[in-house]
DNA sequence: ATATTATCCTACTAATCCGATAGGAATAAC
DNA sequence: GTTATTCCTATCGGATTAGTAGGATAATAT
């Protein structure tokens, strides 16, 4: 189960996406979307700051897309949202870490399932946009 | 990412798995899959309250498969260790819940991908058994 | 200048979950 | 009756999650 923070966010950058590059201020996102305005304000800084956001402060400011919708790969942003896509760090491809419990990974039994489903779902974000969600 | 819990009740399976039939201590696992004993003991006691495994008391006791190997799909395993397959409730499928945030399902610009990520998952696991990871 | 509107940033908090442990009761074998 | 095992409830520290507080900073409009 994603974090509402994932969640959260993925629907903030929708709900920019849908305005065409017009700056989106963190008050009409909340409202619109039902979300927290302060939570939402911690997650779209770091969404700023991960690069996919640019800002502008003062009146009239807001956030807007860096880049083009169909550039925005959900695998990209559930990474810096969610973390690993990997069910487990050891079959994970940016997260990579070794199990204390395992000796050795290639003859691990759950190795093999682990590595379907980090696949299965990689696959599903590699080919899924943010325009895809508009 | 899934809890320790999860990844020590498949290792301990699927070690049972491996005992074709026989009596399988729960001191035996803890020691061959490096899993804290009592940790384990709670993980075991859910496992076999939820109809996976049988066991006996005393000398000579343990653990059993209560059903083949190939007839314990990851489906029904996951859902009991890890809880829900499908990443938001709102789509799932054992453990449905509505959204807070959300108004409308069908309009909800995540529906599509949060199913297509369930479907993905569900798809490894309806296909994989405990005889597949022996 | 000043008021207003917005993001930026750090810190804090309450609640929940996770991983693990404690300690004994119940049961079975020898 | 001793030993080996599961059974059961309760507890605990630490991490994570979800959200809040409060002010600093910057841009705009008047």
């Amino acid at each position: 189960m994603i974090s509402k923070k994932t969640k959260y966010g993925l629907k903030a950058l929708t709900y920019i996406a849908r305005q065409e590059g017009n700056m989106v201020p963190i008050a009409q996102i909340a409202e619109k979307e039902n979300i927290p305005h302060k939570f939402l304000e911690s997650i779209l800084l770091l969404l700023r700051k991960s690069g996919f956001l640019g800002s502008k402060k003062g009146k009239g400011g807001g956030y807007y897309l860096l880049k083009e919708a169909s550039e925005i790969y959900m695998t990209d942003v559930m990474r810096i949202l969610e973390g690993p896509i990997a069910p487990v760090a050891c079959v994970s491809l940016n997260y990579y870490e070794k199990c204390d419990d395992c000796d050795d990974e290639t003859t691990c039994s759950l190795n093999k399932l682990m590595i379907q489903v980090r696949d299965a779902n990689l696959n599903v974000f590699r080919n899924t946009t943010l325009e895809n969600l508009k």
